[in-house]
DNA sequence: TGTACATCAGTGAACGCGCGTTCACTGATGTAC
DNA sequence: TGTACATCAGTGAACGCGCGTTCACTGATGTAC
């Protein structure tokens, strides 16, 4: 460390042109120690976690995080907004391949939700995790919202309910039904829970474009309000 | 300590009879290990357990758990296992109240599985925890085999399919649709995510009703098998 | 254009803590004879 | 019915570990004049 700056022939100030030498700042630390989260969430999930091995393996000392994120909640905060941001984009874009057929559009939403839970098990299992981040957080809402909004209105779309409509108890119910079956299936899959079921019926992708099917095909359409 | 055992004018075999003197045998530490880590569970969360925090709270040596579950698995198995035993209970009397009407029998049994979620909120956590608890555990798979079978039988029942019967994928999927909902929705409220929708429209029971009732009326009942 | 100075972003050693686990031990209990 | 002995169920001190946090520090950067 500080190699050559104590030695008395060269001036420190002379010395700044040294290509090879390392920055003494890392100058895109936040970057580094969100993508340090992710991976050990990724790899030793929840659990795994601690500021100082995010700390590790961004390279940096124990202490530096600090600067960045007050704390461990600081931190996994920011990964949870992100993780609720990318959701919101893939649910935007299964809404796209949706169409214009309500069904279709249901389908779509649930198919993504659980999709992303299957890809990103630990981030997902920390942007609900109240006791790790901080849910207050203006950014964590907003983007949590969004997805929110997004599932909304294709339950309205579903039930006919225009978007300038207020929401009557039963379309409330539809879009909370809606929310918790993908969650809770999502949650059941990641806690292997449905592990026996998928094994004789297929893999989770097959059990639960079933479990969409039966749903929407049972589920009363409501009369076009045109 | 061994108060009175080093005093040599007494002999210690003479001196078992005295009543006051603590027992070096705990007698039932097993089961005082279960409901100290139920309680802490209660108090401080899935996180706040540890092997020791046990052991001190039924008042023994940190080491003294060992000889009855192996490690910190090993005890929260225990927990585990009782945890979906009292649930399969709990909907098995959710059952005697349902009925015969296959809808408000589904309905019943949605409301003890949240029910239960919501009175237990760290233990039911714990329950699908397989990083915390051994899910290979006969006792566990037994107990949460049976939960799952009394929805299951609910399911079918709605759907008009014999006991006997085979599930077709549709049942299949009205099944795991059931599940998944009022789990998610377990989940959801567990984590705080209903709160802001809570608040608009009342207390999670409430909500929780007009869910129920908006899937159980917007659903194709199929025709009467008889 | 140069210089002084404030602020920012890091270092690295040190602290105290609770953890799981190990160890040699000992009191209590049950069983064989 | 007694006695010897094996086994069971606990003690309590000690270990090494990773953790969050604090501390005095220093190099790098930006800004006022």
């Amino acid at each position: 460390m500080g190699r050559g700056h104590s030695a008395p022939a060269k001036p420190a100030e002379k010395r700044k042109g040294a290509a090879a030498r390392q920055h003494y700042h890392h100058g895109a630390l936040k970057d580094a120690l969100v993508a340090a989260a992710e991976a050990i969430l990724l790899e030793n999930g929840v659990g795994g976690f601690s500021l100082r091995a995010a700390a590790r393996r961004a390279g940096v000392s124990p202490s530096a995080p600090a600067h960045h994120f007050g704390d461990a909640a600081g931190l996994l905060t920011e990964v949870a907004a992100r993780g609720f941001e990318e959701l919101a984009r893939d649910l935007r874009e299964a809404e796209e391949r949706g169409g214009a057929d309500p069904a279709a559009l249901l389908r779509e939403l649930g198919r993504a939700y659980v999709a992303f839970a299957l890809q990103h098990p630990a981030r997902v299992r920390l942007m609900f995790r109240r006791d790790m981040c901080d849910p207050q957080a203006e950014r964590l809402k907003q983007a949590a919202d969004e997805a929110y909004a997004l599932l909304e209105n294709a339950v309205r779309a579903f039930c006919g309910i225009a978007p300038e409509e207020a929401c009557d108890p039963r379309t409330m119910g539809m879009i909370l039904a809606a929310w918790s079956m993908v969650h809770g299936f999502a949650q059941l899959a990641l806690d292997g829970a449905l592990d026996v079921v998928a094994g004789e019926m297929g893999d989770l992708d097959t059990i639960l474009s079933q479990m969409l099917s039966a749903m929407l095909s049972a589920l009363t359409v409501p009369p076009p309000s045109k």
